[in-house]
DNA sequence: GTCTATAATGTGATAGAC
DNA sequence: GTCTATCACATTATAGAC
C-alpha cells in the first residue's frame, strides 16, 4: 500500500477516536467502538498507536493548539479593553459552537480525574508565548483603571467571570435545561443570544460611565 | 449479625459508594474500589443492591434531593430581590465548598452521558414544588423592573450568568487554575472571595442607580 | 498494512462455605 | 450477613496469515 494510504489510515483512525473519546469520554470508551465507526478492525489502532493510553495521548497533543490558541490569541490582540472581551466571547463562542460542543467537558473531566499526565500536555498550547495570557489581561486592565475608565477589581475574579459565562451554558447544558425549562431546538438560539447579552453585562457591570458634568 | 449492623453495613457501602462515584465517575468506578474503600467484600456490594448499575441509582436517588433542595429554596424564600441573589449564591459557594467540591462535574458529566435514565432521578428534586425556580425568578424580576429598580433583560440569561459565574469555577477548576496561574492553596480563598465579589458584580451591572435628581 | 483468531487481563456478578 | 473462590463476559493487546 501506498504512503500516502498509510498516512490517511492513521489519519482516520486518530479522527474518529478524538470524536469517540471526546463524546465518551477515556474510561467510557472502547477500541472496538473506534474501529467499527473508522471501519476498520481493532488490530489496526494497535498497530499505529499501541495501546488505548498512547491513542489518547496523540489525540490530546492534536487536539492542544486548536482548543487554546484561537481564543487565547485574541487578547494578545492590540484592541481597546472593553472591544478585546467583545472579540473574546464572540470568538470562544464561535469556534465552540461551530467545532464541537462537548469539547469543553470533555477537556475538563479529563483534566480532573487524570491531572498529572494530561495538564503537561495542555500547558504547551497554552503557555506558548512568553507573556501568559493572565498577565496581559492584568496589565489592560491596570492601563484602563488608570484612565478612569474601569471599576477596581481583582482581575483574576473579572478574568474566570467571563470566562465563566461564556463556557458554562456548554459544560451544564443538561443541567441548565433542566433549570431553566429549556426545550432541545431553544437552546442553540440562546447560546447565540449569550454573545452580545454577555458582552453587556460585563461593561454595564465593569465601566464607569462618564457624565458630562464634573 | 443485629439488624442495626446490618443497616450499618448497607449504609457504609452506599456512603463509600457516593464518595468513588463522584470522585471516578460511573465508568470509571470498580465494585472493587468500593469495596476496599468500605473495608469489605465485592460480593457484599451485589449482596446489597444487586448491581453496579443499581448501586449507582441508589447512590443519585439518595443525593438528589441533598443536591438541589438547600439551594433552589432560597428562590422560594419571600426576600427583597438583590437580597435573594445574594442569599442565593452565597449558599450555593458554601454549600458546595463543605459538602464536595467535585459535585457539579458528576452531576453534569452523568447527565451528558446518560441522560435519559439520570435525569428523571434528579428532577424530582428539581421539580418538587408547584411553581418552577426559574419561574420565580422571572416574576421576582418581573416585578423589580416594574419598580424601576431592574434593566430590562431577558430573565433566562440572566438567571444562567449567576449559575454560570457560582458553579463554574467548581467545575472547571483544573483548567482555571492554568489559565489564571494559580497554586492549589490560594484556589480554596479565591472561591471564598468570590462570593462577594459576584454578587456585587452582577448587582453593579443589572441594578438602576436612582439618583437624586430627575 | 490489514486482516482473523486468540491470548491475557480486567471486571461485574454468583455459588457456596461459614 | 459475610467471606473466599470462581464464573462469565468484556476489553485491551498480540500473534500470525495474507
Amino acid at each position: 500500500m501506498s504512503p500516502e494510504e498509510k498516512k490517511r489510515t492513521e489519519e482516520i483512525i486518530i479522527g474518529v477516536a478524538e470524536k469517540v473519546f471526546i463524546r465518551d469520554g477515556f474510561s467510557g470508551t472502547r477500541m472496538q467502538t473506534i474501529a467499527d465507526e473508522a471501519g476498520l478492525n481493532k488490530a489496526l489502532l494497535h498497530y499505529y498507536y499501541r495501546s488505548k493510553q498512547k491513542l489518547f495521548y496523540a489525540v490530546l497533543k492534536r487536539l492542544a493548539p486548536k482548543l487554546f490558541a484561537p481564543v487565547l490569541g485574541v487578547l494578545y490582540e492590540e484592541l481597546p479593553f472593553f472591544e478585546k472581551i467583545e472579540k473574546f466571547v464572540h470568538r470562544y463562542i464561535d469556534e465552540i459552537s461551530q467545532k464541537n460542543p462537548n469539547l469543553p467537558l470533555f477537556v475538563i473531566s479529563e483534566m480532573e480525574k487524570n491531572a498529572d499526565d494530561i495538564i503537561p500536555i495542555l500547558v504547551r498550547a497554552i503557555d506558548s508565548r512568553e507573556i501568559s495570557p493572565i498577565e496581559i489581561f492584568r496589565r489592560d486592565m491596570e492601563r484602563e483603571i488608570k484612565a478612569g475608565n474601569l471599576r477596581e477589581m481583582d482581575h483574576k475574579q473579572l478574568f474566570v467571570s467571563i470566562l465563566s459565562m461564556a463556557i458554562f451554558p456548554f459544560v451544564g447544558r443538561p443541567l441548565i435545561m433542566q433549570l431553566a425549562r429549556f426545550q432541545n431546538h431553544e437552546y442553540d438560539l440562546f447560546i447565540q443570544e449569550r454573545k452580545k447579552f454577555i458582552v453587556e453585562f460585563v461593561i454595564n457591570s465593569i465601566k464607569i460611565q462618564k457624565t458630562g458634568v464634573e
